[in-house]
DNA sequence: TCTATATAGATGCATTTGCATTTACATGTC
DNA sequence: GACATGTAAATGCAAATGCATCTATATAGA
């Protein structure tokens, strides 16, 4: 049944997924927006190298953020011109880089996610109980997991 | 409990809400790009267009379609160009204009429809059963719902 | 080793988006 | 009617994205 002609209750969780996520987002980046300061895609950025205190590959960051090979480098362009990370010289392969945060973009994360926070909680949190976020959760998961056939 | 500190499961509710949508939607559209189509904006808004024979304002695809002024301006620009759509003057408001669907348009959305199936099949009905795709959108229905506090 | 191919990452150029502003008309108030 | 304010839609310009390509290094084979 996932042939070719999805049921009605799959074009119905389509198309509310592609709706949901972007009434959401652009709710959550108007309040980053509002508060001043700098992209989502920034923060998460950041979050991801503030996992990895060796820093990561650009290609990794890539599959990380789901991001396309260009945007990831244009990405990382900003965040080093506004300080945040820096590119050094990998060792062990000359082609490469490391990504590393800075003490700068350390802060920033900080600063930032009060406000985040809060923009989850109000536009998510306020609209679903722990129950069906959880589940919610659970059944998106499923969206994610296996490359797929 | 939205106030301002979301709890762990409204959190990861929100990340995977964003990587799902992510995942699912570029794979949607790479599936429409390999077939030679259009982006699939152009069918959302060709989708809501043929629902309304007597055209729509651009200010209510706008709202329909949860996109920024300027953008649905210039994603008609496109549409017209390609003559998917026609823009007429509006009886009643000389500022504005009623858009139209071209035979054209309806003949795209036909084409298209076989593509965009197969992928909604593929990248959501493959990884849900028909229990979990019903739960999913009711889920995702409530995110949408009432515009917020 | 020399060559072919694959991978990491950047970049020029076209398209799209975002922002601010502008133009045109509508509506409410006096 | 005249004026202030509001709404519909477009647009100039800057920033971001997508696409194709390019450079540099790595790796696998002959």
């Amino acid at each position: 049944m996932s042939d070719d002609a999805p049921s009605n209750a799959v074009v119905l969780a389509w198309a509310r997924l592609v709706r949901a996520q972007t009434a959401v987002l652009s709710a959550v980046e108007a309040d980053l927006k509002a508060a001043g300061f700098p992209p989502l895609a920034w923060y998460d950025a950041l979050l991801e190298l503030s996992r990895r205190p060796k820093g990561l590959r650009p290609f990794e960051l890539e599959k990380e953020m789901l991001l396309a090979q260009y945007n990831l480098s244009r990405l990382v362009d900003r965040l080093e011109k506004a300080g945040y990370v820096t590119r050094s010289p990998c060792p062990g392969d000359a082609r490469g880089h490391v990504i590393t945060l800075t003490s700068d973009g350390k802060a920033l994360m900080k600063r930032m996610w009060p406000t985040y926070r809060a923009a989850i909680a109000r536009h998510v949190g306020g609209k679903l109980d722990e129950t069906e976020a959880a589940e919610l959760a659970a059944l998106l998961g499923k969206l994610i997991r296996p490359p797929n056939a």
